[in-house]
Parts: structure tokens; sequence; C-alpha cells
DNA sequence: CGAATTGTTGATTCCCCTCAAACTGGGTGG
DNA sequence: CCACCCAGTTTGAGGGGAATCAACAATTCG
């Protein structure tokens, strides 16, 4: 057995399969509840009780729109708020001497970024949106505060940031023991898995990021990534045009993943 | 302004200096208590006030004893403890597929270890002894039991994650984009540092871990690392004899380090 | 003492980076 | 409308850095 799945890997949080919003709950309008927003499977509230969930209504955050190429904010910025990802992707990235930036994940619906804030109550990280976007801006102390009489919610935020460091620990291993095809199979096939959980086609897809944001999220550069499709185009494993992804084999996908991971 | 330090990198909990014992501060003697111990500005107590530190010893931890090259535990195992190290030095490493071993993390007197288990309720990597050591068994369920009633504490918890996933962000960084002589030099003065806070010598010491797992660690060859120990000799910059280092040039150590770390 | 482990060093190979050129689609302005 | 630019992508050629394979020294250990 081992520990290091493709589910963890890059996978910010997800925790329990997604579920489709059923009619039957009843649709808050002009007010956003926890209880009633569509990501609830997959965002703060997934895994929690009900009767949790309700509770988690008392929470007050807001909303903001981020548009593509805009930063949500910035490494060093002051630590104030987590965000929930609700609509669109954003990456996280790290700068680099040269003025170059190293990419350190990608963020899609339901998903909560600013977690690295916690450590030293600066952001350690930039977040960027990779094209129009919206965010639920919870303020980190109003959420501690209420969680500090909810052992449930508690345990959620714990939870959270514990897979935060077991998603980085695949991000690790896939930086220091796989090779280019490894890597972009991983990377194709995880996101593959998260937009299926979000109820996208798992086989076809768009990618929202540049060769360049793999690239740097991977350990390789652009061209390699290109080569890479390339070659995965030629082993008739995908069909690539531009950032358009069409999965034809998805074990031999998989196998070229698990040459070197469980 | 970056966030990306060298004190960040790769050290898991230090978060204030450390102090020496004071002799004023009674020795509790037979009865591990927080406030008495002698890690207790490195280790969990770090950052907390006087007062919250005394709530702290209502804390119910074991101790536990690992001889050299046994483990703590291993993944898969259930999560129940993290563990304070009291001395020794572990080092986490998750499986590969062809039964070889990344190393993830080395962890040192006062660092802790193990919060990547708070995500799925089983440990996410195992943990090895370098040599002969100690612990401090401490059990989860009962740590957020005291914390649900003391901010304090909660907050020492979430930092202490936070921290990890920091520390993992700089790790990604060294991975993703760093040539071999800048790897082993931010060990080594990542060690260095370490060590130092510890009341050692920063310019000379003894590594616990073999060229095999620091080249795990730094994703490249053991053959590699030790290429690069010579390399490193021969620029001056360092005396080695096996795994003793001796640092003669810092200042020429941290720039080959910085040659792409702000 | 022989066996096993760890570390050093050399020779060779190869994967990926670097540099460079060409192509695409989209946007802009003359 | 078309010329132009620009960012993003693809592809090629060549070189370099680290992996691989291999031999050997130094220690440790049964």
């Amino acid at each position: 057995m081992s520990a290091v799945t493709l589910e963890a890997f890059a996978t910010p949080i997800c925790i329990v399969p997604w579920r489709q919003a059923t009619d039957s709950a009843p649709i808050m309008p002009l007010k956003t509840l926890c209880s009633s927003c569509h990501l609830r499977d997959l965002c703060l509230p997934c895994g929690m009780a009900g009767s949790d969930v309700q509770r988690l209504d008392n929470l007050k955050f807001g909303r903001r729109k981020v548009k593509a190429s805009q930063t949500l904010y910035r490494e060093g910025d002051r630590f104030q708020f987590i965000y929930a990802v609700r609509s669109g992707t954003f990456k996280s990235s790290l700068l680099l001497a040269d003025g170059r930036e190293q990419v350190s994940g990608f963020y899609m619906a339901g998903e909560v970024m600013g977690l690295d804030g916690v450590a030293h109550g600066a952001h350690a990280s930039s977040a960027t949106a990779l094209e129009d976007t919206e965010v639920c801006a919870i303020p980190y102390a109003h959420l501690t505060e209420l969680a500090a009489g909810n052992s449930g919610l508690q345990h959620v935020v714990s939870r959270l940031m514990s897979c935060e460091i077991v998603r980085e620990h695949s991000l690790m291993l896939l930086l220091g023991s796989m090779n280019a095809e490894e890597r972009l199979a991983a990377f194709l096939l995880n996101q593959s898995q998260r937009l299926k959980a979000r109820g996208y086609s798992a086989s076809e897809f768009h990618l929202r990021m540049s060769r360049a944001e793999i690239g740097s999220y991977l350990g390789m550069t652009l061209e390699t990534v290109s080569r890479t499709f390339s070659a995965f185009q030629q082993q008739h494993l995908l069909e690539v045009d531009k950032r358009y992804i069409r999965v034809i084999d998805l074990d031999g996908l998989t196998r070229a993943f698990e040459m070197r991971l469980h």
C-alpha cells in the first residue's frame, strides 16, 4: 500500500466526492450562505455534519471578482483572509531572484487558497487569476473565532492545511524523482480528475494555464512541455490543440505516470 | 522583497530564536512538563504567552525512545499522535513504486513531525530515526480538545501546519529550479542555521544522513551529492571528511545558493 | 577475517536545457 | 481590409549537466 495517490497529487482540498446540487435544496437569493452554495460539497463545508454547516452560515465573508491576469494577493501582503474559489482558476507562485516565477499550485472552484499565510502573518506566495474569477474572502480571524466553539469546524480548517501539506508532498516527489513524461502525465491525470469532480468531462478539457506555467509548476521548460505533449500525441495517448486536450488512452496515460509511483 | 528565505527553507517549525535554558528555571524531576522543557523555546510552546504555556502543562503525553534506523511511524499507519523530537534526528519519507524512498524532510530537536496525518487520519509519510532518538508523543485528539478552550494553543498548532506548508514551498522551489550546487549549498546552509539555533557550531558539524538520503531529499543521485561536496572543497568553501563538514567560506556558500533565490 | 555498507571517482550516455527559427491566432491601427 | 505586432506554441539543432554504470577505497560489523 502507498499513501501517495493520484488523488492526493496537487489536489488542494477536495475531501469527499462531488455531488450534483439537488433541485430540492432551496436556492437562497442575493445572500451568500455556505449551506446553500453549489460548491458546498467541495469547499469549506466539505465533510462537515449538516448541523455544523448550518452554524457555518454565521460566517461573515465577502465576494470578490478578480479579472484574468490580476493578482488576488502577493507574497509579503499582510495575511487577513483565506480565499475559496467560486469560479475560474488561479495559480499560486513564488518569486525567484532573477524575476522569474515558480508556480506552486493551481486552484479551481471549491479549493481554498492562502493557508500558507498563517505561518508568519504574511502571504508566502502570490495568487493570480488565469481567467475571470470570483472568490469568497473569509476573514481568518473570524474563522478561528467561530472554530473555537465548534470542534467540527476547527477540524475542517486543520484538515485543509494538512491536505495542502500532503499535496505538496506529492509535488516534491514528482519534482524529485520523475522524468518529463511522468510529470506531464501526472499533471494531466490530476487535472482530469479534478475537472471530473466538478461535473466536467474527464477526457476532454481546456487548460487554463500556458505551457510556461505548466513547465514552471512541473520543473521543466516550456519547450519540453510542448515536446512532451507532441510525444503523447504520437503515442496516441492524447489529441492536443493548443490548450485543448482530448484524452484518447487514459490507461496508457496512467501507465506513463505509474512508471515510478504506486 | 521576497517571502522565500533561507530560514524558511526546510526548517519545519522554528518560529522564534533559540534561548538557552536558564538556571533560574526550576528543574522538574521525573515529570515531563512543557514549561520546564529545555526545548520550550523551539518546540510546541514556542511563541506562546507564559500563561498559555502553563496551561500546556495539562497536556498529557508520553515519551518514546526510537533507536537508529527504527521507524517511529509508517505511511498508512493510523494517525493518533504528533511527535516532537526531544533528541536525535529523523527523516520523513515516501515510498516509490520501485521500492525506493523519497526523503521529504529531516527533523531535529524541537521540531514537530506527523502533521500530514491530520488530512486523512493516516500518516502520509514514514518517520525513521537516523540515530538514537527520543520523542514526545502528543495525542492529537487531546491536543485539539485542549486547543478548543485556548485560542493561543490553537493558533500555535495552526501555525505549525502553515510553517510546514511554507517549508515545502521552499523545497519545491529548490527542486524545480536549482542546479546541484545550489541545492547542496541551500541544504548545508539550512543545516548550519538549524544547528546554530540549537546551540551547536554553525561552521562545523556532523551530518546524520547518508549521501543517498541527502540526494533523495534534494532530487539528485548520491554520486552527484558526493561530486558536489568535492567541488565545494576544491572551491575552498568547505572541508569535508565523510559526514563531518567544516564551512570555510560561509559567504561563498551563500553566494552559491543565492544564484537563483532572493 | 570476509562481507556489507558507505563514500569517492572515472567514463559514458542521454535527457533536458538553451538558443533559434517559424507558425498561429488575436488584437490594433493605418 | 490588410499589414503589423505580439504572445503563445511548435519544432529543430546542439551542448551540457546530471544519471548511469562501474571500479575502488574506507569503515563497520558479524
